[in-house]
DNA sequence: GGGTTGACCAATG
DNA sequence: TCATTGGCCAACC
């Protein structure tokens, strides 16, 4: 059947926003749970109507933080106690998926 | 219809 | 841990 861009869009924002605080999931496991498109499809959405949902929650598969956004994040994640990992020179931060990583239903 | 661009991913060294 | 390589999918021009 086919389904509406629109749909499979607010199917993504709805699992983003049942992501539980302190924890986080990536693009590629929300276009596995959504079975459509991919992690840039992905991506793409929340670029576009990532604001109006935590999108701070959903990072990349390394544990990275969205780009041109890492600031805004870290005072999030530091407000909501999600588990970080700072590498050896203190480059940046990344969440640490070990602890914080949330699979979406699907 | 082809080239380019993204808030991407996994394998490899 | 970092950089490179190839693949991925849809939107836009």
């Amino acid at each position: 059947m086919g389904v509406d861009r629109e749909q499979l869009v607010e199917q993504v924002l709805t699992l983003v926003e049942s992501v539980p605080v302190g924890r986080v999931t990536t693009y590629g496991a929300l276009a596995a749970a959504v079975g459509f498109g991919g992690p840039r499809w992905v991506g793409n959405v929340m670029a576009q109507y990532g604001a109006t949902v935590p999108w701070w929650r959903v990072v990349r598969a390394d544990g990275t933080l969205p780009a041109s956004h890492r600031r805004a994040a870290l005072a999030h994640y530091r407000a909501e106690s999600t588990p970080l990992r700072y590498d050896a020179n203190a480059r940046a931060a990344r969440v640490d998926l070990r602890m914080a990583g949330w699979e979406p239903p699907g």
